[in-house]
DNA sequence: TTATAAAATTAACATAGGTCAATGCGTCGA
DNA sequence: TCGACGCATTGACCTATGTTAATTTTATAA
């Protein structure tokens, strides 16, 4: 994986989400950026470590979870590729409160919030970048307080697999259903209630 | 309500934010602005509205609400003096999907998106007064998110009391319970048992 | 101050989803 | 190829919350 490599996945993911970057930031990002591999199992990070490096996927799945008062795993989100975890610190936490795990083998880049906070103050087009991307956070995170509020599991469950069918497809329904905020044997009755919905 | 009286009104919410603008900056957005005074139970934006106005409240307090398919009125939030509100606009929404009324007498400040956009573009401190506002914006849905998925409905009111203990007496219960994404008569029984309990 | 409406409480009953446990099915490593 | 383990499904039962409706309390306006 050489540097210019790097830059031009990184460009792939800005247009994606319909943002450019210019070469020279993406090549400061990279190289302000540590690359890893980590095997299918893995935990990337944990509850109770500190905020100060924050990462992105290149490929593969990264699941965020919390563990409840009674020990419950439950599925916060999902990082694909492109996508950021890790980010408390980007938002002014001081420790996670949540798991990162690979759901596949995956490769992730990670990089101080502190760097990554440095170059969003000193160049004024990848601030737009930045605000792009907390402004998609904003909407993501509104549509999931929307579907707690006004929609149940099963039409959470819908919407979920319309909006991600390729997650739907590669994530263990059990992580899916926590995802949802319910339990995987409810997510499974859901699904069989489904198909019979289907076939008559 | 004279201009400089309403910068300093900005600035005293700003530093509620522990943010920092400049009088410049705060002169431009009350001159970008119009003022409207609402009375309590006013509509003061509708589902299907245009997103091109956002708003701030000066004072009293706007509920932001959902009518879900069956027709059932669910509060989104609450808009308190130096809260945001129809911001929609600013995440790329085209459309509202909410409504917002005044829960109390309220003056009430909106501006274009676009104008407040350009501001953002034109000034290098505002953009990091907008990526503060932006990221405080993500912690709160996190951190909301975090209540659905982990938090039966006992928790999420005591927590909910205590973070907003004032809002918890201005606004009425039925509406806490909605955005707590339970029904008023189940806030009620909530209630009647956390009375119980300290009783014994 | 009173009349009226709105809000909160309470009770009886209904239901979505949770819990626990058993079974079956894939999948992956030895 | 087999065995073991993790995952999905299913069933029986449980609980938190929803629904409907009656009653009490509180707020509001004349």
């Amino acid at each position: 994986m050489d540097k210019q490599y790097l830059i031009n996945m990184l460009k792939h993911f800005a247009t994606e989400y319909n943002v450019s970057v210019d070469d020279e930031i993406l090549g400061r990002i990279v190289s302000l950026s540590s690359f890893r591999v980590v095997a299918k199992g893995d935990i990337v990070a944990s509850i109770g470590d500190s905020t100060e490096l924050c990462g992105m996927v290149i490929s593969g799945i990264i699941r965020n979870y919390y563990i409840d008062s009674e020990g419950n795993d439950i599925t916060r989100s999902f990082s694909p590729a492109g996508g950021m975890f890790m980010d408390e610190g980007c938002f002014g936490y001081t420790e996670r409160n949540c798991m990162s795990e690979a759901l596949e083998e995956a490769t992730i880049m990670q990089m101080r919030v502190d760097d990554l906070k440095s170059l969003i103050k000193s160049s004024n087009e990848f601030k737009d970048v930045w605000i792009y991307l907390l402004e998609g956070c904003c909407r993501y995170k509104i549509y999931r307080e929307n579907g707690f509020l006004v929609e149940n599991a099963t039409e959470r469950y819908v919407h979920f697999k319309q909006m991600y069918p390729e997650l739907s497809e590669r994530v263990p329904q059990k992580h899916i259903a926590t995802y949802l905020g319910i339990t995987p044997e409810s997510l499974s009755r859901i699904r069989s209630a489904m198909k019979e919905d289907k076939a008559e």
